[in-house]
DNA sequence: CAGTGGTCTAGACCACCTA
DNA sequence: AGGTGGTCTAGACCACTGG
């Protein structure tokens, strides 16, 4: 899988943490030792362990040495919703996960949106409400707009099943980034019909703008859910 | 500011980028034409362009050349509460935010606070509860555990002021991450109480471990607040 | 095919930390 | 003083892209 030379490294060392080879709160072998070990040279060996300090995982201290933080970075990333580029099916199981599709249209975007995306007034815009169900039970109330000049061919199938997968295998579009707002809410109308929300039952909504590597906004979506179903969880490394 | 050349070389094409000189969704110059005009190596170009890329700003694609993305990344980061590592004084403005010291006691932490702080039974822990107002309005609900060892001498006074200046400045202590955790709850009577919210009010709340770079962890807290008061940004860029 | 960015090396110098 | 990681270079080779 790892092809490179540092990230082979990387996955080694980062093997060694969690095999607890390298423990907590000790310093790493020096740069110098780990390159005549992996038989690289000593740049290598701090391009793989940049890598393994952005994820967390050790810090590295200039005429000091490296140490090994804890793991609990590696264990809270796992399952860190944050880095959710792939769509729901690919997180929770596709066979866990189906979609109701309330509305499916096409229309023009109002100004906001025409900000939003980046996109002319007179550019067409898919309009998608889908209640998504883990285990057939109300999870998650999304609300979607796609620019129709990205996405040609939509249908009602492929909303059914997965929107990602359909964007990266089939359209061949790689996600370049996102930007996400989290908030709470008080429910509507919608989410007392479908999320099966009381009358105030707070909501968690994230609200999300994603571009693609050539810069142009793909999707402006909002993903709703009553309180107690889902959060949101974040890992920030000081620094690199 | 920046002291090294990678940083200057990143520094400047990041305000090429802001003053529309390489606009959006155009191609940059390629990695030697700028090692050229900046009069360095090209290792240094890609290691400054690396920087700019994880910041959302720019795409590189090997055989093609460097894609311009637009400044959403940008303008959106600037005000965005996911990397922050300062408090809520260094946020807002010192001037602005206040503090009331609901509870500060020092307790011997139950199991869950063992495991999350990564301490011994018999290792105390100060007990902190703070009503964080922003222009004398109620803003967030803090509750803070720290282990003494390694914040010897709090005071009241310093909890007036800012917790995280007196971290960094005083102690001398460096962050090296944070996990957070963002989820929508119902208000409980602290909440009404001091935030004001009503019985039924939407409440977000942020749960987080903050770490040392020596591994050590030196914060678990949660702070809470009013739905329509605050959100929460974060923005992911794919890979790097 | 020519051009792009990605990787890798050996070697040099520097800033920083501990002692 | 000696050791650490950080930076920087010149030069080489590779994989990928487009025409």
């Amino acid at each position: 899988m790892a092809q490179t030379k540092y990230q082979r490294v990387a996955d080694e060392i980062k093997q060694r943490i969690i095999a607890n080879v390298y423990p907590p709160r000790t310093l790493l072998p020096d740069q110098n030792a780990l390159a005549a070990e992996f038989g690289v040279s000593r740049i290598t060996i701090k391009k793989a362990l940049d890598g393994v300090a952005r994820e967390g995982l050790i810090y590295k201290k200039s005429g000091l040495g490296t140490y090994v933080l804890g793991d609990i970075a590696l264990r809270d990333r796992d399952d860190s919703p944050a880095n959710a580029f792939d769509g729901l099916s690919e997180q929770q199981g596709s066979e866990r996960v189906t979609s109701q599709i309330i509305k499916f249209e096409v229309a023009f975007p109002n100004a906001d949106l025409q900000d939003k995306l980046g996109i002319a007034e007179n550019e067409a815009v898919y309009d998608i409400r889908r209640l998504r169900l883990l285990d057939d039970e109300p999870f998650i109330l999304e609300h979607t707009f796609l620019p129709v000049r990205l996405v040609p061919n939509l249908s009602r199938q492929i909303l059914e099943k997965s929107l990602y997968m359909f964007l990266h295998q089939d359209l061949n579009l790689t996600f370049g980034g996102a930007y996400r707002r989290i908030h709470a809410d008080l429910p509507d109308e919608l989410d007392q019909q479908y999320l099966k929300a009381g009358e105030t039952t707070p909501v968690l909504e994230t609200e999300q703008l994603i571009w693609l590597i050539n810069g142009q906004n793909i999707e402006y979506s909002t993903a709703r859910n009553v309180y107690d179903r889902r959060s949101y969880t974040v890992l920030d490394v000081n620094d690199f």
